[in-house]
DNA sequence: TTAACATATGAATGATTGTTCATATGTTCA
DNA sequence: TGAACATATGAACAATCATTCATATGTTAA
């Protein structure tokens, strides 16, 4: 007969938070999970940027940018601000430093 | 003409990690950004589990949970140990909980 | 060694997603 | 108002990826 777990289920499945919950969690790494918005995030860093500032930093194109900060705004990673034509982004909290720092950590240890 | 900002490239571009690492940091958090993944770490939280365990607890495949396990694995998040037939997982340090740990923070406030 | 169990793996498929291209929106200045 | 600039957006395509299914590997006990 195949081997017993009720005990333990009972116990890690009590500690889980709800389906809903975790599901956000993936949602957020996923934003995470690209090498352009983790290169946006980094330029971010330190100051605002333009979006055709960032553009020509990474060597793409416009629409690419564009489309790729609305995906980080969209999970309230970067925020911005109009001055005329030009729009700047930042980023939105800490949270983004930090859990770049941990994965960076992570990665180089 | 378009506006110019060579000064704060030349100053963003220099604080810029290489393309390889701001990669390998993209795959990294490409790993958290799966539903099934992080319900897998979210049960290693407290204490190692075996493959059958964490299938039950998800009500998912075997196979499914194998897959993810070796991605996992691959990325460094979980370790192994063998006990006869069973694989205990475990999570491979403590990266792993404060990743997490701020993405909750970020999503729940 | 054979049966039962625990886990791993390869191929296939459906779904998701990043970029491009074309174009639309919004702003400034002459 | 019209031209130039800055950014946003929708559709389309290629690439990536999570799950399933079938099956293989590894371990134990009879």
């Amino acid at each position: 007969m195949p081997h017993n777990h009720e005990e333990l289920l009972k116990h890690v499945s009590a500690d889980m938070p709800s389906d809903e919950l975790l599901q956000d969690l993936g949602d957020l790494f996923k934003v995470f999970g690209d090498t352009t918005r983790i290169k946006i995030m980094y330029a971010l860093h330190e100051d605002e940027m333009c979006v055709c500032a960032i553009a020509d930093l990474l060597k793409m194109t416009q629409s690419a940018i564009s489309h790729q900060l609305k995906v980080l705004k969209a999970a309230n990673l970067v925020a911005s601000r109009r001055e005329g034509k030009t729009i700047y982004y930042r980023l939105a909290d800490e949270h983004v430093k930090s859990i770049i720092g941990q994965g960076y950590e992570h990665i180089t240890e």
